[in-house]
DNA sequence: ATTACTTATTAAAATATTTTAATTATTATT
DNA sequence: AATAATAATTAAAATATTTTAATAAGTAAT
């Protein structure tokens, strides 16, 4: 049985020529996913190529069925060149969102279109085979609704808190009861190569790929949620740092206080910065007998939830208002460390939290400006993520896409 | 008046074979720069290139002065074949290391030799114009004294600390009187190209290149002195941010005390972690009535300095230890925090403090256990620099060859 | 519609590189 | 010292790529 253009493309022993062409071809691919569509000249020009070679290698990539002449375009005068570009429908990536208590799953074709996203699927994440297997079966479920064959889909990527080795395959906070990595076991129940990746660089990913990095390369993502993650794009790849642990941001020893976190340490960033804390802050008022349409909602019993909190603040109450400001200045305090430390062109604030727009966006900057260097911290912008809730299921898609077109 | 050989290497006017051939040329210098000398055949199947062309391209070199054959070299059996390798002697680097009290200036070779080395000339660093003329000349003093022509010296590399943007050339913490950049200034007083870089990234760079890294790509390095720098290598290249200015590790907000700091801020971890705070806590020790060796020495309003508390520790005095331990408890906080953001392989800690050896390494590392997460800690090793005082100098001299040689 | 102009495409010639084969140099062994 | 083994070097042939030139295609203006 003959190679599929991905494998012959990722074929390790090429040499010489054959490797040349290879090489080239990856380049082309790689202009095409990473900057745009192109015409003869401008790959010529780019990479370096003369036009009739590179007329021919596009030709073969177009026979590959990989690349689409997309025919003419404009130009000043004179004759008009055509474009080239990738074909869309000549492969299909998968995004695996995994939330606590839902999940997102969406299709993406070779040119980053969403051909289909199934959002807030009910899933409960628990740390068992059960629920493993659940989400197997989810996955499956919506493989099987798609328009197209499966053999067309080359990867499923999969976000999902907490540590995750990327190149092992091994999860570490979720799902880890077995020898075999996770993704080998969940690419065993669904029949695709599986990619695991931690859920704040996945949305970090996606913000930078189709989102508000426009040319940025330095760049911190922050995940302001229940807990608090990071993800760091340097020179515009993905930090990983030795095991693919880095980023855990929430868990930084910066106050000092007698909260206990869930890691088993206090004092860390979450105890005071996060969707968790501001929960517990929110308690504590009630007991202390604040007023807040939160606490008129609510039955006996009930727990008031970060998401509350978040719709209570954009309805302008003040109570609630207050107490994301505070988070936000924490919040702002550890973003300060990281601004003198990173130096970053732009720093996104993203995740539930960051939903609430410029309530917690300012005391954020406040923040900043308090703690950090101010001949740094003037690099640095401070936007809200621009892909909100899809940020994770956009991520996880193009991160599939990037590493089986071997994208740097 | 011909270019010359590396002129002529940077020539961004080059296409076609012209170019590829200009591309092939770094290449090769750039394994003999980074890796090691080979042989025709090692580097034509490093570099996908045919025997003959690469035969042909390194006789070139070596027309061009630029590269040396070293000879037969020792195989299992059979013909020898021959080492080739960068000429030593075809082209120098300065090195200058500015301190407070004195600086460290160098030669080095093509071949990473240092070929002269001239420490602790005195020197008093100070903000004006006067002291930025005295530096100049010290370094023209050192030229003059070479037994080589100035025109085979293609550039110097200068440490300052504070903030560095290299690109631009302008230090903002030191001599920054002038609308032009400080590079060009120096540049047309001593008539050699030169390069600004800030003193800690300098000194990881000496570490890195040929020091006690080993192959680890996620590196820190730690210059823990009056102040506090950081050093960052990520994927085996520095890290700069935005304008340089990453690595301002001593003034991130991690304390929650009185103590103003020289940047005007209060709480930042060099008003607790630094040569400076440690003579600080030894002054209110006296004061107190404590004894120790550091006391008995001193004359009469005579200060105690941070040399003085190295040395009384190397020599076992009770309180000296005690203070370093004290000292490296809240350095070792802050580089617990570095390590949950990095996942890093290695930190190393350099800077005269790191003199101390196990006397601060043991209560970093103690620290570390203690604020960061396991999973993560377990990942990093934690060494003293190889180099010591010569980190800075030798990664100057290091420096401005790298960029010279345009190796990435 | 014709013309002038611009630019892409194709074709042919020139150059460059790889591939293959032959030769030469070196070393260890007999 | 001769021989066999190994590997570098060189040479020649086969490919591949670039360069240059010629042709074709498209556009705008007359």
């Amino acid at each position: 049985m003959g190679k599929t253009f991905f494998e012959e493309l990722n074929n390790e022993s090429a040499t010489g020529v054959a490797y040349k062409n290879l090489n080239l071809k990856k380049s082309i691919l790689g202009y095409f996913a990473n900057v745009s569509d192109a015409t003869i000249a401008d790959l010529a020009k780019e990479l370096n190529i003369s036009v009739p070679k590179m007329t021919a290698v596009l030709n073969d990539l177009i026979q590959d069925g990989i690349v689409q002449d997309y025919g003419k375009v404009e130009s000043k005068s004179g004759r008009k060149p055509n474009l080239f570009g990738l074909l869309p429908e000549s492969a299909f990536f998968i995004g695996v969102d995994i939330n606590q208590r839902y999940i997102n799953v969406a299709l993406s074709d070779l040119q980053k279109n969403l051909v289909k996203v199934a959002e807030k699927i009910s899933y409960k994440l628990e740390n068992n085979k059960e629920s493993l297997e659940t989400l197997c079966q989810l996955i499956n479920t919506f493989i099987k609704e798609l328009p197209i064959p499966k053999d067309k889909i080359l990867g499923i990527g999969i976000n999902i808190s907490g540590r995750v080795n990327y190149a092992t395959g091994y999860s570490y906070s979720f799902f880890n009861f077995s020898e075999e990595p996770l993704s080998k076991i969940i690419e065993s129940k669904v029949g695709i190569k599986v990619f695991l990746e931690n859920d704040s660089r996945a949305m970090a990913f996606g913000e930078f790929s189709s989102g508000i990095v426009k040319g940025e390369k330095d760049v911190l993502f922050l995940n302001i949620d229940y807990g608090i993650g990071l993800g760091i794009l340097i020179n515009g790849q993905l930090y990983y740092g030795k095991s693919g642990y880095s980023g855990e941001f929430g868990h930084i020893p910066l106050f000092d206080n007698e909260i206990l976190c869930h890691c088993g340490k206090k004092g860390c960033l979450e105890t005071e910065a996060s969707g968790w804390a501001l929960a517990r802050m929110v308690k504590q008022k009630m007991q202390e007998g604040s007023s807040s349409i939160l606490f008129e909602e609510k039955g006996e019993g009930e727990e008031i939830q970060m998401e509350d909190v978040i719709k209570a603040a954009n309805n302008d109450d003040v109570l609630a208002i207050e107490l994301i400001a505070e988070i936000g200045g924490n919040i702002g305090r550890g973003i300060a460390l990281l601004i003198n430390i990173f130096n970053p062109e732009l720093v996104i604030l993203g995740g539930s939290l960051a939903q609430t727009g410029e309530y917690i966006r300012l005391p954020i900057k406040s923040a900043i400006n308090k703690y950090s260097l101010s001949l740094v911290n003037n690099d640095t912008q401070l936007r809200l993520s621009q892909l909100g809730k899809h940020a994770g299921i956009i991520g996880a898609c193009l991160l599939v896409r990037k590493r089986l077109l071997s994208l740097h």
